[in-house]
RNA sequence: GGACCAUUAGCUCAGCUGGCAGAGCAACUGACUCUUAAUCAGUGGGUCGAAGGUUCGAUUCCUUCAUGGUCUACCA
């Protein structure tokens, strides 16, 4: 206890914590129930007169977030996750003794009151309190009122403390959970079922990236955190399912930075009997559904851009939009060496000798057009290379069936015609293998299971991934990914 | 991983060229029966992120470390 009474105002909250124990008003009651949200009350009371006051009395609770005493009366707000509202007590009407009970509570504590409803004269809706009841009490100071909490890393540690301060946080969390509502619904209305995969993987599979690491002790077996659902998802289309999704974590141990944490929500859609360009259709409506029912409006402005929703997105090859955003023209007839030379004398330092011409596409890519890709864009026709899961274009075996969408320059979405047949697959791997043995860590391992399971045959199917933080930040305009999670993943403290 | 920036009261922030640590809000005491960033009078509150170094003297200059942020790299 002696190491929670770290500071003055503290060890005066908890004096007002003692006060209350001695004269026998419980701390923390297990029995309080209140009659209303006070957004509710508000409304019900909005055309209430200025001379008029309620007939009936109500218990409303929340916490004491503000208050102004005048010697014998007092003034301030108490507020519930619907909202704020104003109580007036007065020492004439409670009595002297309860008054004083009254007037111990701190900024902070979780209070029920009950009154009637009357109008002050700044017009203000108002609760009279008759009566009242310690509901929780806190002993930790309140962030200021006025500029709230605004040091970064209080925040995130203590992220109640910033819902309590930064009205908008919750805001943001609340249109995060409507978002993701918004989407399961869409989904099961197209008759989509949402299913679960194991998040613990023997096998790291489904994505390029390096895993996290755990043990199984009965079993005495490493399991990795899954870095992506794909391979299991996959697995159920074998098994018969024709159209599943999953919105679940993927968890990847690689950097930190404004659009990355460790742990992030994806959502991942699978439909047999249906490819790449069925996909881009539901991306497209997934995208446009959200914007329509979360606002009403297709137009968002994200960091000062404005984004549009409507339909249709802008198509293209990755050839073209190299072509276009960069002025850059790759024929289809160049290979490999062709490509790198271009790269080079544009000055792409990082382009390099031993790269596949897939490789240096995507490059060329990746440094010079996506950034500028600020309209949602659906961008096709992948280099195979770097797509060992996907299914090739039947035109040009160089190129996959494959897309990724892109909004104000970052990847929202990946997805392509799932590539189903077992001998092609196993090649596949084995080129990621040849990889990892030359030192990529985040090239994809050998399942051989799956190899299994395609052998049982797959149906053709489109698949698609959708990251779910990173659209929640384009709606709610929120520059970084920390922003939308409600526990980043930090550094642990020294203490 | 690398570069740069930040860290001062519970919160938001000042603090000049090195010379006794400051404000507003919050808190406490008192006054106040319609206030709302209430008002008025008064009071308390600091390991200046940590450890070293330079100096007569360090919140200030230097080094290392910690945490966070931004950029960058890897990735979605």
């Amino acid at each position: 206890m002696e190491k929670l009474l770290t500071n003055d105002i503290v060890k005066q909250k908890y004096a007002n914590y003692e006060f209350f124990k001695e004269n026998g008003v419980e701390n923390y009651p297990a029995d309080f129930k209140k009659d209303a949200m006070i957004e509710d009350v508000l409304k019900k009371y909005d055309s209430l007169g200025d001379e008029d006051k309620s007939e009936e009395q109500l218990w409303l609770a929340g916490r004491l977030v503000s208050k102004r005493g005048h010697g014998k009366t007092m003034f301030g707000h108490i507020e519930d996750f619907s909202g704020k509202i104003q109580f007036y007590i007065r020492k004439d009407e409670v009595g002297e003794d309860v008054f004083k009970f009254f007037k111990k509570f701190d900024i902070g504590d979780f209070i029920g009151v009950k009154g009637f409803f009357f109008r002050t004269k700044t017009k203000e809706l108002t609760i009279r309190v008759q009566e009242f009841k310690l509901v929780s009490k806190s002993i930790q100071p309140m962030p200021e009122k006025f500029h709230g909490l605004k040091d970064v890393e209080l925040r995130y540690r203590r992220r109640y403390v910033d819902l309590i301060a930064n009205p908008e946080v919750k805001n943001t969390f609340i249109t995060r959970s409507k978002i993701i509502s918004l989407i399961r619904e869409f989904m099961t209305k197209k008759d989509f079922l949402e299913v679960e995969t194991p998040m613990m993987h023997p096998i790291a599979g489904g994505a390029a990236a390096r895993p996290f690491v755990t043990h199984h002790n009965t079993l005495d077996m490493d399991l990795y955190l899954r870095i992506a659902p794909e391979l299991y998802l996959k697995r159920l289309i074998v098994g018969g399912f024709e159209k599943v999704f999953e919105i679940n974590r993927n968890f990847r141990n690689e950097g930190i930075s404004i659009k990355h944490n460790p742990e992030f929500t994806m959502m991942e859609v699978y439909q047999a009997y249906a490819d790449y360009k069925d996909m881009m259709e539901l991306t497209e409506d997934i995208f446009n559904h959200v914007a329509k029912e979360l606002t009403g409006s297709l137009e968002y402005e994200y960091q000062g851009e404005k984004i549009s929703f409507k339909k249709p997105f802008a198509r293209m090859t990755i050839v073209e939009s190299i072509e276009k955003h960069a002025g850059i023209k790759i024929g289809e007839e160049m290979d490999a060496e062709d490509i790198f030379e271009i790269a080079k004398g544009k000055g792409i330092d990082d382009a390099d000798r031993k790269m596949s011409r897939g490789e240096l596409i995507n490059l060329i890519f990746e440094e010079r057009v996506e950034e500028k890709l600020i309209q949602p864009t659906f961008i096709y026709k992948y280099p195979a290379e770097i797509s060992p899961l996907s299914k090739n274009s039947p035109e040009d075996p160089r190129y996959v069936d494959r897309f990724e969408i892109f909004v104000y320059g970052r990847e929202m979405g990946n997805a392509f015609s799932e590539l189903n047949d077992p001998f092609d697959q196993q090649e596949r791997f084995m080129n990621q293998i040849n990889k990892r043995d030359g030192g990529d860590e985040e090239a994809h391992r050998m399942d051989e299971d799956y190899i299994l399971a395609l052998q049982y045959g797959m149906p053709n199917a489109g698949g698609l991934g959708i990251g779910i933080d990173r659209m929640v930040m384009l709606f709610t305009d929120s520059p970084s990914i920390r922003d939308v999670i409600l526990f980043p993943t930090l550094r642990k403290t020294s203490e």
